[in-house]
DNA sequence: TTGGAATGTCAACAAGACTGACGTAAACTG
DNA sequence: CAGTTTACGTCAGTCTTGTTGACATTCCAA
């Protein structure tokens, strides 16, 4: 992780000797790879009138297709009058569909129109593509420590949610 | 790093099977984690009338004292305006010092004071306790890995700035 | 020495987040 | 069945943080 200095020794799950500086150089590695992380999409969506709260939403409504507004409100952790900002101007242009629930009413279950999964495969092959690089230079075991790492660094309703979207289990 | 299925090959640097539904895995788990990375100094600089931009001009100010507003600007990317709205804040608390240079007297260079450091220490103290528990939890392998792929995933000239922040190369 | 480039500041504006209040419809519950 | 809760939408107002545009100061090179 770093040279220069005396090896450290790491003994099974007693991770010892993270100095500040080790650990200062994670939280800037987080800071400068987010914004390589976003800046594709961000360029995309900079011509349209949209931005990357649109880009949010229309990635977990094509991932969960169907999924409702709370739903959508708990994965994004935004509050509802934010989310509906960006659903009312996407489902004005045609990009959303919002179709009332058949067993509980008060529910409209979220789709992407053929529109909205155009936008969303140019927004992610953008994405895809520039983790699936840094994926090859890193190699497989550094893509499993990164996935395993990102993981724990998460809250624990967050986590929740990742798995369940991973593993589909709704 | 995924069960399940025919277990993929993969071949020294030639990194293959990577579908796409294991890129947006690891796309999610950015997202997510990177609002865990987030949580802890974001809920302290609730009270105070700060935000996360002000975090990051006092965590890189602290790193590279003495650096210039210039600087500063590449490295947070953002506009010299939009900072200045931030210093100008962070100066008239307090919390930062700016001189005007020796050499060249339109630079400015900046320093945290007293009050900023002891800032400065508050939300970094936050936010590498979040970063020493995943790191514990994911193992030092994981650590390795980690920082593998978020160096792989920024742009070249953030890749620069963290390079040369890391190594203290100015 | 003068005109252009670089550095930084001030002012006005836009996007996107937030809170608070309110309305409607549907579901649930005692 | 009446009252309460839940799910969703909306209006209004505020705050943070990003943007452009205009401008002052300083440096440097033709």
């Amino acid at each position: 992780m770093s040279e220069g200095r005396a090896a450290p020794v790491y003994s099974g799950e007693n991770l010892l000797f993270l100095t500040d500086e080790q650990l200062r150089q994670g939280i800037e590695a987080m800071f400068f790879a987010y914004r390589g992380f976003t800046a594709d999409p961000d360029r995309i969506l900079a011509d349209q009138s949209y931005g990357r709260a649109h880009h949010r939403a229309i990635h977990f409504i094509n991932r969960a297709p169907g999924t409702t507004v709370n739903n959508l409100l708990a994965i994004l952790g935004v509050t509802k009058q934010s989310l509906n900002r960006v659903l009312r101007a996407l489902i004005a242009d045609g990009l959303v569909e919002s179709r009332v629930g058949n067993v509980d009413k008060r529910e409209r279950h979220l789709y992407l129109t053929e529109d909205g999964r155009a936008l969303e495969s140019r927004l992610s092959d953008a994405q895809r593509a520039r983790m699936r690089a840094a994926y090859r230079v890193a190699g497989p075991e550094a893509v499993a420590g990164f996935r395993q790492v990102l993981e724990a660094m998460m809250d624990t309703d967050m986590r929740r949610a990742y798995v369940r979207l991973r593993d589909g289990t709704p």
